[in-house]
DNA sequence: CGCTGTCTTGAAACTGCTCAACGCGTGTGG
DNA sequence: CCACACGCGTTGAGCAGTTTCAAGACAGCG
């Protein structure tokens, strides 16, 4: 934590993708989480996954809420590592690509013996899944104390952070993965009430939409300065050539 | 995932006791994330632990709230792993005691070359970790997605999985170690909100108070029929001999 | 060209939050 | 021994942000 100096995520090591089945993914597609019974690990490369569970109402024997409730547990992006028993039982757990993009798959057993011969493996996977968990730390406190706003801005910070890339004219330009019901899934929002801040930062120039399932920051500071928790995500992501603006 | 047998959570190896130092927690006492600047670990052995971080308010400009977003990210019961990094940096992060109990510390470097000499500690570690992240998994599910009786009726539900004990009236006894603040930060709901809602829940019966900081739950499965995350909890904790009504 | 799913927007209802007061147990000093 | 302050939990009334529900705009696609 303190002096960390791989704090600047690796990216994923060349001996890892000897070693993986190579799974092409495609927007929508549901990665199993286990292969032939057995446990499965993923290494995502390129594009992007997410994890959503879907638990049933239960409220005392109202029928009133049509479709469970659906929550976006976290979305990978390249560089992050899923092992099938992050995901709660019970729960109608899935892993599904957001966007077309590389995914390496392990059987937890094989990539287990594997990370214990190969020091390097398992320092990724520590490293990672410890990275990734502070992450999460992270998001909890956005859906559990953040407004509306806040939330969103924190979700566009890390986008940008994770996935930008400098535009021409000085701005920020990422992509979009989730559609607007993933993202209000993800960010414990009502899909109408999402829509209606990202209007409201659209409005303020914070933001545009160059294309669908894209986005333009002119002013990354201004949006960041919307999360309570962008310093924070700062932190995770090495701040790197992206965000050096200071 | 599928057919994980090893689901019931193992007590922790006696091979680790003999490593790390014991740590004698109080009430309230802080951890040190690191020792000398090290990155430290945990296991905690008897009593709890709770991770909260506390973000800046950023309100635009407003000087409305006091003293920033506070969450309680995550409670940690006996067998439960902690690592320094998990914690996010600027955020003010700190692993704080609620109840009296013992916890193992290592320095990480030393505890990671433990495991990677020791089979049994590496699995240890590999699946408590994993447990506990299916276990966030469910708490960001019901932060971002129930209502305020629904969470605490869930977190009633995975105390009385993971502490209770049968009482002499066939009822379930467990601890409250958190304050109500914490435990509405725990939660992402208002105090006064969360005293509310446990006042509704002792009012119908489901609950009662024999002495401060502990909890009676008289029909355990009217409890779960509260909580949409009610399945997967039980099967987390590996359904053993407190729940088995069925 | 019309269909369908996604996104947007409005107005009303509601849940949970804010703020302030009160009760209670505990520690402390007169 | 009592008065007082303090922390913590409880409760009420009013308010604000979100959700709900319903309608409309838009783009992708057969």
């Amino acid at each position: 934590m303190p002096s960390e100096t791989a704090a600047v995520a690796e990216p994923v090591p060349d001996v890892l993708a000897g070693h993986g089945a190579v799974v092409r993914t495609r927007r929508g597609q549901t990665l199993p989480l286990s292969i032939d019974g057995r446990e499965a690990v993923f290494v995502v490369r390129t594009g992007a996954l997410m994890l959503h569970v879907t638990l049933p109402h239960v409220t005392q024997s109202h029928v009133t809420q049509p479709q469970g409730l659906r929550q976006v547990v976290s979305v990978l992006h390249p560089g992050d590592v899923f092992r099938g028993a992050f995901a709660p039982q019970a729960a109608s757990a899935h892993l599904t690509a957001v966007s077309r993009g590389e995914v390496l798959r392990f059987r937890w057993s094989a990539f287990r013996d594997f990370a214990a011969s190969t020091p390097a493996v398992q320092r990724y996977y520590d490293d990672r899944t410890a990275e990734q968990t502070a992450r999460q730390a992270i998001h909890t406190t956005a859906i559990g104390r953040f407004d509306c706003q806040q939330r969103v801005a924190t979700f566009l910070t890390e986008l940008a952070l994770r996935t930008g890339a400098r535009a021409p004219n000085g701005g920020l330009a990422f992509e979009l993965p989730l559609s607007r019901t993933d993202m209000a899934d993800y960010l414990g929002l009502n899909a109408d009430t999402l829509s209606r801040t990202m209007s409201r930062l659209r409005a303020s120039g914070l933001l545009s939409h160059p294309e669908r399932h894209r986005a333009l920051v002119r002013d990354f500071e201004a949006l960041a300065a919307l999360s309570p928790a962008a310093p924070s995500l700062r932190a995770l992501c090495g701040d790197d050539a992206v965000c050096k603006t200071s």
